[in-house]
DNA sequence: CCCACAAGTCGCT
DNA sequence: AGCGACTTGTGGG
């Protein structure tokens, strides 16, 4: 996977129970969001968040508040604009991906199904490792087909967490 | 353009 | 449980 690596507007901790994410914004909304202890984080300077457009701001606290919800293990009541840099593919892909609520789980080949190419169970998995936003898009709702967990990018232990808070027994 | 790989899946032993 | 075949998108050469 390739992507450009642009200047963002916008480079935001969100502080949670479980640690400290990164949240990345471009013109178009939330691009990227990383897991705590990447070691890409950008320090903030104090007085920085302030500094910030007001649009950028406000996706922020709904992002903030949407983290808090699936970490709660309810749907996020409102979340801001999702702007994911990926190929088409990908994008179909993460698409689907959010009609899993919190709580459900999906197969790689129920996904791809879903997006009309039934026998791209493996570029599925490919695009789900490549999912710039985990959690709000919820990758870690998509197990294999036997009910095992499969991978994930943040690591296996974080697909776990994110289960066990939603009800998800394996 | 060709090649190797990947967060899969199914069938067979 | 293990193993091979099959498949498709993606990135590197």
């Amino acid at each position: 996977m390739k992507r450009v690596t642009s200047i963002s507007p916008a480079t935001l901790p969100i502080v949670t129970p479980l640690g400290k994410f990164t949240a990345r914004y471009s013109e178009k909304g939330l691009a990227e969001l990383e897991f705590p202890g990447q070691k890409t984080r950008v320090a903030l300077k104090r007085g920085a968040v302030e500094r910030v457009p007001a649009v950028v701001q406000r996706w922020h606290r709904a992002a903030a508040a949407a983290l808090q919800s699936i970490f709660a293990g309810r749907n996020p009541e409102q979340l801001p604009p999702l702007a994911p840099a990926g190929t088409p593919f990908q994008k179909r892909v993460w698409k689907a991906l959010r009609k899993i609520s919190p709580g459900k789980t999906r197969s790689y080949g129920a996904i791809a199904q879903a997006i009309g190419k039934p026998k791209a169970v493996r570029a599925v998995g490919g695009a789900c490792g490549a999912n710039p936003i985990p959690v709000l898009i919820p990758c870690h709702r998509v197990l294999a087909a036997n009910g095992k967990l499969g991978g994930f990018s943040g690591g296996l232990e974080w697909k776990r967490q994110l289960l066990a808070r939603e009800g998800v027994k394996i």
